[in-house]
DNA sequence: TTGACATATCAAGTACGGTTGATATATTGT
DNA sequence: ACAATATATCAACCGTACTTGATATGTCAA
């Protein structure tokens, strides 16, 4: 039923879900302008431990930001093909953009 | 502290909270093969009336979908501007996309 | 104006998500 | 081995979000 184009729906929820919080945004623009351990991403949004822990465990389990120990750190990055694929989504689901036969058939 | 091309933290929250459910990806989905009215979405999603109507309005909320009375029908559709908004944010936060000086200062 | 249909709103129950503080695990330096 | 630092996990609490069934509103046709 979703067009070949469509991520499923389980995983494009999560995906959104995992950025509908102010925090996770936040953790993911700072993310934007390059790796970061996650010390640095406390004393920046000045945020207990255990809550950007969390934050990040769903952005991770989210698929959308990848991470990678160094020595005592953990730095999180985030992962582009995430972001592509969300842009994929906006874009698949503006009217009209749909294939072929289903232009014709359905869409106005 | 955001750049400039960054869509306000609270306005992108309750764009990627109204996305999050699947329910709601559902209606989406099918608003993007054209307008709809609710009773529509309804057989065709199987749900109950006032889940159907939380839920648009949910999405009517955050802007992602606007809606047009016809007499006894309301027809719902997607809001491209807001797609793109979303499409425009995976785009700004992917690494290595700050222009200018933070480039050079903050991305590696 | 009455009845039928389409949609929205409300109230109550339940489930889920986020915060906090405490504790556990992992790594490094001494 | 021990202490210090970085991060993850856990449990308890609280607030918010979703579902359901009932009721209200709005529109049309007879």
């Amino acid at each position: 039923m979703a067009t070949s184009t469509l991520p499923d729906t389980a995983r494009a929820a999560r995906w959104f879900h995992a950025l509908s919080d102010a925090t996770r945004l936040e953790i993911v623009e700072l993310l934007s302008h390059g790796e970061r351990c996650v010390c640095e991403l406390q004393s920046t949004l000045d945020a207990a431990q255990s809550r950007l822990s969390f934050h990040l465990k769903v952005l991770k389990d989210a698929g959308l930001v990848t991470d990678r120990r160094e020595g005592r750190w953990v730095y999180y990055a985030v992962n582009r093909g995430s972001l592509d694929a969300i842009a994929g989504f906006a874009a698949a689901v503006q009217p009209g953009k749909h294939a072929g036969s289903c232009r014709a058939a359905c869409c106005g």
